[in-house]
DNA sequence: TACGTTGTGTAACATTAGCTACAGAGTGTG
DNA sequence: CACACTCTGTAGCTAATGTTACACAACGTA
C-alpha cells in the first residue's frame, strides 16, 4: 500500500479552484480488491486515482475477461469524463486493487472546473488523447499482428529494467485478450528458443534483440510496429 | 459536390475569437480524390471538415487497407488534435472524398482558442471522447465477435434509408480488416439466407430483423452488441 | 460491338487461434 | 511432511479466418 498522496499532488488548482474542490470532493479507499463500477452504470463524477491501481476490462460473452488499461496513480479514468461529459453509461468494468485510494469529483463540479481550471484542461484533454492513442494502437496491432508478434511486444513493453514481468499466464492472456492455454503454448515456443524464461507468476526476458525481432518481424512475415 | 459550409456554422466563437481566426485560417480544397497526411508526418493545425469527407485509414503489412473511420462535415480530426496537444506525428494516413473542403487552423492559434473558448473546448473534447467510445467498442466486437456478425452489424449500421449499402466489398473488407474473398464468402450466405441482395458495387438489404439477429445472436453462439 | 477495367463468385487449401481435458510442478500452511 | 490450491505444460481437435488461383459478370468507352 503505497503512500498518501493528495489531489493537490496532481491537479494544477487556482486557489479559488482549490476551495471549491476542497469541501465537494469524495474518497473512495478500498483496502480489499474490489468492484467500482460495472457496466452500464451512470457515472456520477470524475475518477482519479490517488494511490493504488484501478483495473478497466470488458468481459467477452465466453466469459473471458479482456483487460483494456490500468489508470495509475495521477490518472483519471477517461470513461468516465466521457459519460460526464456526453452523458452517457459506462462501457466496462472497473476493478480496485488492494489499497487503492480515489477521488471522485462531482461531475458537474468537474465540469464547471473544466471550464475555468486550465489544470483540468490539460489533465482532461491529455487523458484522452492518451487513451485514444493507445485504443488505435492496438487495433492496429490486433489486425496486423499474429499473437506471437502481439506477445512478444506485449513482454517487452512490460519487463521491468532487470527483464521481468511479474504476471501469471492466466493475466497475459487477459491483456491480450485471448486464453491461458494459448499463452502457454506460444511461451514454450519462445523458451524453446531461449527468448524467454518461465516460472509460476513470472515471466524474464533472456533475449531482448530476439524477442523484438519476434515483434517486428513475426516468425515467418509481416511487419508490426511493437510500440 | 455538396453545399458550402463555413467555419461559423460549426463552431461557437465569441466575436474575438472570429476576429482571430479569419485572418488565420486556411483553406484546403480537394476537387479531386487525393491524400491529405501521410503517417509520421508531422501536423501543422487543426483540420475542420466543410464539406464533402476525409477517411482515415491504416495499412497492413501485408498491404491491406483498414479503413478506421470517416470524418463528416462538421467534425474534427481528432487524430490531429492529439498530434497538436501532444507534439506527436500523425499515426495514420488520411484522403479525401472529391470534393471535400477543409479548413486548417494552425496549432499555436488553436491552443490559444481552446483557452478562452468554450465552443472550442466543447468541440475537441466531444470529438475525442466520441471516438474513444468507437475505439473501444470496435475493440470489444473485434474480441467477441465472429466476422458474420460483424458484418451483420455494419451492414446495418451504414444502410440508407432503403436499405442500401453503396459499397464494393473490396472497401466493406477494409472496414472490418479483412479480405475481399472474406467478405464475398459471407455475402453469399447471406444472400441465400435472403438477408441481402448484392450487385455491382451495392448491398441491399432485405430482412432487418434476419440480419439483426446474425448480428446480436450470432450464427451459431455469443452475444454481441451491435452499436 | 469489342475491349479493357473493375468488381464478384467459388473452391481448395493453409494457418491461426480457441476449446477440452488432463498431468504435473510450485507455493503456502497446518 | 502432507495437503490444498494455484499456476503451468502438453496434446489433440475444431472452428474461423486468411490465401491462392481462377472464371465470370458488369460497366465504360472507343
Amino acid at each position: 500500500m503505497s503512500g498518501q498522496n493528495t489531489l493537490a499532488d496532481f491537479l494544477q488548482l487556482s486557489p479559488a479552484g482549490h476551495k471549491l474542490l476542497a469541501r465537494r470532493e469524495q474518497r473512495l479507499t478500498f483496502a480489499e480488491p474490489m468492484a467500482v463500477i460495472r457496466k452500464g452504470q451512470s457515472v456520477s463524477g470524475a475518477y482519479l486515482v490517488l494511490d493504488g491501481r484501478l483495473r478497466v476490462y470488458t468481459f467477452t460473452p465466453q466469459g473471458t475477461e479482456a483487460t483494456l488499461y490500468f489508470i495509475q496513480p495521477g490518472e483519471t479514468c477517461v470513461l468516465a469524463l466521457n459519460c460526464l461529459f456526453n452523458d452517457l453509461r459506462y462501457p466496462a468494468w472497473v476493478e480496485a486493487a488492494a489499497g487503492t485510494r480515489v477521488a471522485v469529483i462531482p461531475g458537474p463540479l468537474y465540469r464547471r472546473l473544466f471550464e475555468e481550471e486550465s489544470g483540468v484542461q490539460n489533465l482532461t484533454v491529455k487523458a484522452l488523447s492518451t487513451l485514444v492513442f493507445r485504443l488505435m494502437d492496438e487495433l492496429e496491432q490486433i489486425h496486423s499482428c499474429n499473437l506471437d508478434q502481439r506477445l512478444a511486444a506485449f513482454l517487452l513493453n512490460h519487463a521491468s529494467t532487470e527483464g521481468m514481468v511479474r504476471m501469471t499466464q492466466q493475466e497475459l492472456a487477459g491483456h491480450l485478450g485471448t486464453t491461458r492455454e494459448v499463452i502457454a503454448r506460444l511461451m514454450q515456443g519462445f523458451s524453446a528458443r531461449h527468448l524467454v524464461s518461465t516460472r509460476r507468476g513470472r515471466v524474464s526476458v533472456k533475449d531482448v534483440e530476439g524477442l523484438a525481432s519476434v515483434a517486428t518481424i513475426g516468425d515467418s512475415r509481416g511487419t508490426c510496429s511493437a510500440t
